[in-house]
DNA sequence: GTGAAAGCGCTAACAC
DNA sequence: GTGTTAGCGCTTTCAC
């Protein structure tokens, strides 16, 4: 069978609670000899704490989840980005003792039960629109929110500073020259992700120059969509000259269609992407983007949700994380008139 | 507090164990109008398993484990195709009741402690080197091993027939008229999925032509290390005429790095890649590719792992999943000698 | 600094 | 069909 605790103790000739002791660490309790003397017996016998009693009587698990909504396709969304933030998150958890539960998430109603069936020390909620952050009832676990705007003060914000990536995009643009952009945004955003970038670029827009003229589109937040979009760019908006697209997905599919179309980036049209995803580097010309700061998100990311687990603290402020803009080539100064 | 069996036992007039029975949908063992009884209360009550009790009672948890190798910079090694196994398997497990726990493996050592403290139900290991697949002693808990081709009877093999795809790719290559061809690999691999691929390659090549001639060079598997590549290669390969890499990544810089060097693909050199990643049809022109059957890969994983647990069925055998050639414009003839 | 008692919520095994 | 008994391996609480 498995080594426990009270075989540990047995041999040692200690009780159960001093061996539970030394392996948690909680070392003001026991003196350096017996630690040693535990400690090496427990190495000796290979031990390995059984999780699911340690959380049964702690009623905490040390797991987190990182919860994902499925797609039509019920299949977990997990975009590049996505991706990256879970297993930077993943890391940092599991150099503090933690473990991540990946879980789908079909229906709201779900989360509650997931969280509450395992004793869940607390969850990351990936890319939910806001309004199901709104809606979540939930106290005594810490709830991250990853790229939310929402104010449900149940849930703590971490997301990149939207706003002042919108705005640096448009003061690119504008910078440039441009009067006559297209925004491209996906469709049925319930996400203030994009109403921030939005807002940010506007902004710019008209600090730069009243006169600017800006048209939106809506495109969903893949290559193909992109793509099609760059097809008829030219037809639907003969007068346009630059894109400002709210993903790198998106804006490369647009890149592409562009071509195809016959059209040159940036000599007719400057394109300018967000996420600095891998891919915008991949194309040619680069794609000029607005690049967010991941490791600085998913740190922050583990670290609120350990600081709210391990030192319970208070409500805390969201946080807002810093953007630049990455130049690659694929924004220039508009075509003659 | 949180509702348990006992709640609902004490209001619906039965034992723990009946409520418990009927949770666990043995109804074998219940009269119908009791499992009715007991469903509604509990459905009122809004009872919620606890999973961590299920688990230390039963000694199984209902987890299944995703173990992934982490890389130098300690943090997981997720490429696109490693990350869409994952979210495809997760969605399978979710829906017959199971959970993913994500680990990275620093030490392979971790793996056996992994699964044991959390009494893991079963294992999926994420593309781990062969040697580290062949050293594992784990009995009792299945394990799948995906992409290996390790002969160790612990675990079960899911992959995909990646002689085929050499194969295939050799055939278009020769059959396009290609008498020169660099093969790309990465270094240091110890998988054999780079060694399958390597055999049906140069069996496809032999099999063309006896006079074909081949020369392997070692580059890592991103764009980057990729770019490198396609910058020096007609300065070191003036008399290659087609590249077959075997993976999209690489394939995709080896294209990039062609046309900065001012070549052209496929006009001076044809390039096939391996994976049928979304990023294969981002360039221009498309590459051709071999394409793994993703879905079906995810779903023998599944099946098989669920199959071992639930019927505990004896040792199975490895699995190896169709290929195919996706054209995409990347390859053609050689250019005029 | 160490230990004894009690119990976390559930299920296996067997009795009725 | 349903109930009883026992215990999974650990931590909490409190006594010494």
């Amino acid at each position: 069978m498995t080594v426990k605790l009270s075989d540990i103790a047995q041999e040692a000739g200690v009780s159960v609670m001093t061996v539970s002791n030394v392996m948690n660490g909680k070392s003001a309790r026991v003196s350096k000899a017996t630690i040693e003397r535990v400690q090496s017996i427990a190495d000796r016998l290979g031990y390995v704490p059984n999780m699911p009693a340690r959380s049964l009587a702690a009623s905490r698990s040390r797991i987190i989840a990182a919860l994902v909504p499925v797609g039509e396709n019920n299949s977990l969304l997990l975009s590049p980005h996505t991706v990256a933030v879970i297993g930077g998150v993943e890391q940092h958890l599991r150099h503090r003792g933690y473990h991540v539960l990946l879980r789908g998430i079909e229906h709201e109603t779900d989360i509650p039960d997931a969280i509450r069936g395992w004793s869940l020390d607390g969850a990351i909620l990936v890319e939910f629109p806001d309004a199901v952050i709104d809606r979540i009832r939930i106290d005594q676990v810490p709830l991250v929110a990853l790229d939310s705007y929402s104010a449900n003060p149940r849930t703590i914000g971490v997301r990149t500073d939207d706003h002042r990536g919108g705005w640096l995009a448009g003061a690119r643009l504008t910078d440039a020259g441009h009067r006559h952009i297209i925004f491209a945004r996906p469709p049925y955003e319930g996400m203030g992700v994009v109403g921030q970038r939005w807002e940010g670029f506007r902004s710019a827009c008209a600090a730069a120059d009243a006169s600017v003229r800006i048209e939106t589109e809506q495109v969903h937040t893949t290559f193909e969509a992109g793509r099609e979009f760059g097809l008829r760019l030219r037809r639907d908006h003969p007068e346009a000259t630059a894109v400002f697209a709210t993903a790198d997905v998106m804006a490369v599919g647009i890149m592409a269609g562009i071509a195809e179309a016959g059209g040159r980036v940036p000599d007719d049209i400057s394109v300018i992407g967000f996420d600095n995803l891998d891919i915008s580097a991949y194309t040619s010309p680069g794609l000029t983007t607005v690049a967010q700061d991941m490791p600085a998100k998913v740190a922050e990311a583990a670290r609120i949700i350990l600081d709210e687990i391990e030192r319970d603290e208070g409500p805390r402020a969201p946080v807002s994380l810093g953007v630049a803009l990455v130049e690659r080539g694929s924004v220039a100064a508009p075509r003659p008139a």
